[in-house]
DNA sequence: GGGTAACCGAGACGGTACGTCTAGTCTTTAA
DNA sequence: TTAAAGACTAGACGTACCGTCTCGGTTACCC
């Protein structure tokens, strides 16, 4: 999914998945009417409005169709639920991916990327977030697209830095790479869902350097 | 609420609450017809019947009264929100609450209070209670629900714990209890959101050590 | 529309009206691709299939297009409405136009033109029929359409040999040929919409001779 | 349904079906909430008032929903369809049922209710009475609705005034009474569907002489 | 022991949104 | 150049629930 390599230029590469069905990049020539770029992105901006006076729960469909002037239709075409359409439309806000600076070691790479995911939690994107996050549960399909589309893209660079690390013996060679990014990770969900108001700048400051000493040689 | 005295006997206490709203124990001799046990436990029975093959978002107030024989009212009367009553249905349930053997000493106490904690979202509720947790993101009432029953009692008696083994010296004094109490639990409540088939024998067996390890002086 | 001359050999003509709209028989070398004839038949066949099962009111162009593999706009720019198409599919069915044996008088003549109305109205289409006639009541170009194609060559038939019968002294002189081609077809038609079981074969034996009877002389 | 001895004071006893689905008349101890007269109220107007201007076609639930502030839910507890609604809209308006003056035999009570019925489809609703006709055709359940609410009153009483006429030797006696009613009636709802201009004053004064005069002994 | 107050069930109410379907139009590529 | 394919806007369909309301009835307490 998210090539390792380049994990610190497009970390969270939320625009890469080809899903077949929000992109066409199968050269096969097309017949009939194309799909319509400008209701695509009446839809996207529409939702992206209505999601800051609403929660997810709260919007429809019907809302979103109505404010894009799309014939719901249109969305249904394109995305399974409005699961899809919230992540897309998150995806597409400016400042969701921005690469990383290049780090000195492991530690700095997963501490950046930990204040990183702080920052996205802690935007005004994060209650969306969350709110998808939990949205997710009750339905598998939902799930497997905020997991494909946001968490592992996430997750899998955390990953990859922590296997360096343990590689070049900065971090404890006990350590099972999936468990220490739960470790990672773990704090700051359950903050974000349980605590909201306490993912503050106090804890971004000092969370990623805590966890990560606890997990250092 | 939760008095960090009963911890080792009553630790998750989810009966405790008395919420106004759910049990009138006050003596004061009310007027008028009183509240029907029968209707209640019917409403509790319907539900837990409805929880093992529904998600809690698929549970509708509508099914549970059709089931339970009741009148919406009653519902309504009695419980704020759907929330509110998987709930008390949850909790109506044997086994939730269990005691604890008196450990000899503080960290093994977390070790115990983090392995009931994975034991009981493993079990058959564990779904129930992560749709719980989802639900109330959207929804600060019952957010407020689920927090008061359920998470409070639960994170009050881990931090209860680790203050008392920083106190004593085995645990780090640098620890913010806080934040050790995120450290602990927000790993599982991860797993149970983002990987729920990850949390399984294998993890309830290394996690509390590995995380008591961690917070260790 | 349909000489009277041609009453005995192609009284119902059908298929004559050329309409520019359905057929292309102009010679004329027209520029552009031409219209596939494969898509017409598998519209017309798509369309008597789904009438097998469904009422020309549950017909839909759009599952006609489905069931014809043919985008809804080759409907659209060869036919007006779903009335026309049906019209298009009833009468390239086989056996909806037979000519008549040459009737000795004109008495005899409106009476087998009665008959075989009765006959046409009783087939397995005669359902389908009376639904066109039954749409058409809301929709006037499907009106025009259904008169023109069907009611009008028939009932100018009719009245063609009343008028005759008249002049002969065959029929009353008092009648006005209009009133009279409505009280010879009124009835069929009448019971087709109110009672259609009772248009029966004992109908079909009595009627004619009946109706012919009270505008006789 | 409606007996024969009411004929004259009541003859289309439009109201009288005591259809179980609208009306209550049974004395049980009904539970629940009562039905809204209200509400009921609300949606005849409102279909009536819409029916000026649409047809029975472009005639939409949701429309008469919203024009009566009423939920659609309501509409369909009540009704089976739109017919049904359009049907006892129809029956609510008031001049829909007037007594006929006493006939002094047989051949004039036959043509007044002739006179009636034209009347009553040259009316502002007897655009709406074809519609409901054929709007009928397709839909079995509609098809009943409409002939117990509209055409069976008519019909009957009818077939009764011609049955004592045949008795009293005013009618031919080789007469089949259903015959006898469909050519009385049928070329007036052919007019009615096929040349509606046609029905007009001249076909009122003349044709329930003339169609009476044919079965005259 | 009658009055009264709060409960109970049932179920109708006005609404909102669902996901599907169809109509008729518009915009491409293919023939 | 036109045909054909298929995406488009629009909006009705009938269903499911929401949370509220109004019934007739029941069950306690209090005078």
């Amino acid at each position: 999914m998210s090539t390792a390599a380049l994990q610190f230029e497009d970390t969270v590469d939320l625009d890469a998945p080809e899903n077949k069905e929000t992109t066409s990049m199968t050269s096969a020539p097309r017949k009939g009417r194309p799909r319509s770029e400008k209701s695509r992105n009446a839809i996207i901006k529409a939702t992206n409005n209505l999601l800051i006076h609403k929660s997810v729960q709260e919007l429809s469909i019907e809302a979103i169709a109505k404010k894009a002037k799309v014939g719901k239709t249109t969305i249904y075409r394109w995305w399974p639920n409005k699961t899809a359409v919230v992540m897309d439309a998150l995806i597409a806000q400016p400042g969701i991916q921005s690469p990383l600076p290049t780090p000195k070691n492991n530690a700095e790479a997963v501490i950046m990327q930990l204040d990183k995911l702080i920052r996205l939690l802690t935007s005004k994107n994060g209650e969306t977030i969350a709110q998808l996050f939990s949205e997710a549960q009750a339905d598998p399909k939902a799930q497997k697209i905020f997991a494909d589309t946001f968490l592992s893209p996430l997750i899998d660079a955390i990953e990859f830095s922590i296997q360096q690390g343990i590689k070049k013996r900065e971090f404890r060679a006990s350590l099972e790479s999936r468990m220490a990014v739960d470790m990672m990770c773990g704090p700051i969900f359950f903050r974000l869902l349980s605590r909201p108001d306490d993912l503050d700048d106090d804890f971004r400051e000092n969370y990623p350097k805590e966890a990560v000493r606890l997990i250092s040689a």
